[in-house]
Formats: C-alpha cells, structure tokens, sequence
DNA sequence: CGGTATCCCCGTCGATACTG
DNA sequence: CAGTATCGACGGGGATACCG
C-alpha cells in the first residue's frame, strides 16, 4: 500500500490508497463496468499483469473491490465504497478534458479507442443480424491501421484482424481526428463534412453511424475557451 | 513530472500530473489558500522542502500554479486551471470521510490541527482584543501537548510554546477526540456534555467557543452508516 | 482464462546540510 | 524567508517467463 502522508485530512488519506502509479485508471476501469482480469487488462494493456493483480489486490484489502469467485470464474466488483469513487473519477475527467493540451502522439493507442468504443455502442440503434465497422487509420504505427467492430446479438467484439465477414461500413481518417470526435474536441458532423474523417457503406447506414456510438459523458464538458462543444 | 500511461482518456492524463506522492496534499493545500513556502511547509511538515520545491515547479510547469514574486516575497497562486481542482479535492474529501476507517495515532498530528484550526477562526464572532486559546491535548506524545491560538486584530497565530499572554480559554481533551469533533465525527455538544472535550474559563466564553471555529466543508458529510452527523 | 514468480534497474523520496 | 545541494537506500514498477 502506498505509504502514509501521517495526516488525518481525508484527502491525505484517501491518497494514501489512491495516488500509487494505476491506481485510479484500475478504478476508472471498474466503474465503466470491466470486472474481468483479461478485460481490465485490455483497457490497461500497459500495465504488467503482476502489477494489475496487486493493484487488485490492495483495492479488495482497501475496502473498494470485492474479489468474486463464481464457479471458475472471477469477477472484480466494486463495492459501495469503490462505487462512490465515481464522483472522484468524473471530476478528473472533467478536469482533464478542459485543462489538458494536445495529446502527444504517444497518447493515441487505438487498440484503447477500440477498446472504448467497443464498450459505448448502441446495439439499439444498430441494424440487426451482424454488422461490421471496419476502422482505418492511415497514419497510425504498422499493424495498428486496421481494426473491426463486429456488433451482433452476441454482444461487441474488437478485431485487430480481419475477422472475414462482410465489412458494413468503413470509417477512416487521422487516429488523432478518431480520438479528438471520441473526447468530443470535434463533432462527427463537422469532421464528416470537412472530410477529416470519411465513412463509406450503403448511404442510409453512413449518415447513422455517429449515433451507433456514445459518446463518454465528459465529452460534453464545455471548454475553458469557450471554443466547441459537440452538439448532441 | 509524473511518467505517461500512454493513454488519451483524461482521467489517465490528469493522473499523470497528479498521482505523484504528495501532488494532491499541495493542491489542497494551495485550495484552502496557502500560497507562501513556508506555510504550504506547515501544512505538509513531513515534506521535505526539496520535494516541495519540485512539486511547485511541476504545477507551474503544468500551467495549475502561478510563481509570483513581488518584492523578496513569493506566491504561489492557483490559476484558473489551478482553481478548477477544487471539486476534485472536494470529491476525495467527501469520499475520505465516509470512508476511512479509524485513524492511526500516527495520524493525529496536533500542529496541523491546530494550523488548519487557525485557519478557519471566525473572528466575526471572537470577542475583540486578544483571545488566547490554550489546547491541552494530555494523551498527546510529550512537547506537542500545549498548544496557544493567538487570536487578535492583526489574524491567528499558532504557538507551540507558551506565548506568555494570559489565557481566556482553555480547551482540554484527547487529540483523538479533538480531531473527530474537527472531522465531523463527534459533535461539540456531545463532546462537552460527556466530558469528553472540557473548556475552562469565563462561563461566557466558554459557551461559545465551538462557534469561534468553522468545521471544514466535509465535516456535514453525511456518514455512510447514518450514524453521526454534526448539527450546526 | 487468470493469474504468479522472479529479477533487476532506475527513479523517487527522505534526510540532512547549507545558502542568498 | 525561500529555497538548493547532495547523497544514499529502498522499493516500486517494468519486463519476461512461467503455472494451474
């Protein structure tokens, strides 16, 4: 456990368990509803499996996970402590999405957008049967341009590779345009119609797509400079 | 500063700057209104100055502190991005005090109740003149059991050593219970009616002592029991 | 799938002393 | 008052390999 500050001010002792280095993205994972090893792990694909089950592990003794063994599975749960978390988590978004500057290129992992994305889809308002969304990021790293979204009745998977059905439609553009509609500091509607990003597929579906996706709540946080807001 | 995560959500780009041990103490610190070296000192005695000088620089550097000299006198002063971390101090606070368990001895660290004690004097409400209130803390390690606020026209000086003025009251009580009733977890009124707190002086005065201090914001939190929450 | 074991390095932090 | 300088240790965490 992170040592102690020797302070009684809650702030001093909720960083005591809080500040170490993953901390507080291992919860960001668990309050948007990963509870598996293998799935936080996907939203956390820097951090060393050893490290990610300690984490875990001084979360459950903390108080904010409980371990959940059902049959030979696991599932990390937050409990209502962990769950209050949430507020602490949103504020830091908030805060983040209006203070922090341009992200560096190091910053943009699609495999993580995928990831994101993947978790925020509409299956509502998706056609039925299956369809697949295939992402093309001309500029990313070799091996990171293309990736696909298979949304069926059986849930959401990601692809890194082609998983050989039918590609719906096609979605490609900078991964830092992706990234930048994602956090909400571009509107779909504009980058589509300043052809930052470009959709192809039969043309009813190309016009519906921004509206399979949900966007994070914090991407509606207005900007300090008054500058875009992304309208719904 | 902190190293990447490599990761474009905000929760994880906010963290960057701010999960280092001791960031988040100083911008509360700075939150509160500390803005002068050696008072952030005194709210964080167990930083070593080195560090303190680091972190400063780190914020300033992150565009959340402003240096300003003027004069030979130095302040740090949050900027607007600066400000706008107070709901995330608020949001730890609030989840601090719900819950965080009982606290260590180590813990309860009398200088810094008593600087953030001074900090919080309403004066509106303390007779004019000079009120000297002298804290006796009898369970406390020995040379931090005598404290003397200072409380005149030119502001609120704490003393670890008797002043030499006379005395208009005097508080006596385990740390332990001072602390709580400064957390929001034992009432004044509870405590000065089971003894646990006892105030010596003018019958007065000594009525309205607890008025003469502003319980910090997160001490009306409500508690997740339902057990204790102090009335105002 | 859900983790452990190990190993080593480097950076952080703490302590202490000192300066304009 | 407002910091720097220096130094050493320790342990956090990254990488990799491995197990039930």
């Amino acid at each position: 456990m992170g040592s102690s500050y020797y302070q009684f001010c809650p702030v001093a002792k909720a960083m005591e368990l809080l500040d170490e280095r993953w901390t507080m993205l291992l919860v960001r994972e668990l309050v948007v509803g990963s509870q598996r090893f293998n799935d936080l792990r996907r939203g956390l694909p820097r951090m060393s499996p050893t490290l990610l089950s300690r984490r875990l592990h001084q979360l459950v003794r903390a108080g904010i996970v409980q371990r959940r063994v059902e049959g030979n599975e696991v599932r990390y749960v937050l409990t209502r402590a962990g769950d209050e978390l949430r507020p602490v988590v949103e504020a830091l978004s908030v805060w983040g999405v209006r203070w922090i500057g341009e992200l560096g290129d190091q910053d943009l992992d699609p495999s993580l957008l995928l990831w994101d994305m993947h978790r925020n889809v509409d299956r509502a308002v998706v056609p039925d049967g299956r369809t697949v969304v295939q992402f093309r990021f001309p500029d990313a790293p070799a091996g990171t341009r293309n990736w696909w979204l298979v949304i069926s009745g059986d849930g959401v998977d990601v692809c890194d590779a082609d998983p050989g059905f039918d590609v719906t439609v096609t979605i490609t553009g900078a991964l830092r345009s992706m990234v930048r509609i994602w956090n909400g500091d571009l509107a779909w509607s504009d980058a589509l119609r300043g052809d930052v990003i470009e959709v192809l597929g039969p043309s009813a579906l190309r016009r519906a797509v921004p509206r399979w996706f949900t966007l994070p709540a914090y991407a509606a946080v207005p900007r300090p400079g008054g500058q875009r807001s992304v309208p719904s």
